[in-house]
DNA sequence: ATGGGCACCTGGCTGC
DNA sequence: TGCAGCCAGGTGCCCA
């Protein structure tokens, strides 16, 4: 489900229900997703204020007083701003319960997500200590992507979806980048021109922009943190449209995998 | 250093 | 209706 629009959407949706309120209470009902759950977070949160709601890549920073709680949605996670006594679901594992009566509540059926705890500066955090510039700021550019794909054999498209070269890239967009930018998902990061990289890194904030202006996408279910389906599914150029006309040309879109991900793209308007 | 492949897990869809 | 097989938006980690 999220990729970086769906979980912007989501820090903008919840901010408002949590933001400079105080946990009330944590409640983890399954701990097993990709790390455990720390569990003494049900003691050390109660009574702590939310000072902030940051999103770095695909991960939700909450800033409470005397640590950062770090979030990420995987797969198949959602956050949701629920009434807290509304009964739980089989894949809510987390309620963060405010002392508004709100309760922001994970559900994850994979459990790729995860929910984990730091007193440090979030951003030097192991998992996050290494990622690369964030898309929309100015730090990522032509530029930047031409210097950093020199000598890089892998394919442009996982190259893109590097989280060390650029932050919060994933597979839909990256194909929908690839398209606007009218290059070839497969093609080999260290060819492409100082002039394609500039189109790509163009392509890649237009598409994220985008996304975020409608909402997120919608694939099978995602919603917004109060329950609205996104829109950016109805502009979808190339993903998931196997064998069906090229929105430009009229050509049949082709399906290809590249570094176990599938990958789709125009063969002639992507030469 | 880089890149390829695997792992984690459940649910939904397709085709027999 | 049942079941096997395949597919899925992410990403850390191991290995060559």
């Amino acid at each position: 489900m999220p990729e970086l629009p769906e979980v912007e959407t989501t820090r903008r949706g919840i901010s408002s229900y949590i933001l400079h309120h105080k946990v009330h209470a944590f409640k983890v009902r399954e701990p097993r997703l990709r790390w455990p759950v720390p569990t003494a977070l049900a003691k050390i949160l109660p009574g702590q204020r939310i000072d902030s709601i940051k999103r770095r890549a695909k991960y939700l920073l909450l800033g409470a007083e005397t640590g950062t709680l770090i979030i990420h949605l995987g797969m198949s996670g959602s956050l949701h701003i629920v009434a807290a006594k509304l009964a739980p679901e089989t894949h809510d594992h987390v309620d963060i319960i405010m002392d508004n009566g709100q309760c922001l509540r994970l559900r994850d059926p994979r459990r790729f997500g995860a929910v984990l705890w730091t007193t440090q500066d979030p951003c030097q955090h192991p998992l996050l200590r290494h990622i690369g510039p964030e898309p929309l700021t100015k730090s990522f550019s032509g530029n930047y992507l031409y210097r950093a794909s020199r000598k890089r054999r892998c394919a442009i498209k996982t190259l893109l979806m590097n989280a060390r070269i650029v932050a919060g890239v994933g597979n839909i967009y990256a194909n929908e980048a690839l398209y606007h930018a009218g290059i070839r998902p497969g093609w080999a990061a260290g060819r492409l021109s100082h002039q394609d990289c500039g189109a790509l890194a163009t392509a890649v904030k237009s598409t994220l922009k985008q996304a975020i202006r409608a909402g997120g996408t919608t694939l099978k279910d995602f919603t917004n943190s109060v329950g609205q389906p996104g829109y950016f599914g109805q502009s979808l150029q190339v993903y998931g449209r196997q064998d069906r006309p090229c929105m430009r040309c009229a050509s049949p879109i082709k399906r290809k995998i590249i570094a176990q991900r599938a990958s789709y793209y125009c063969p002639k308007c992507q030469s």
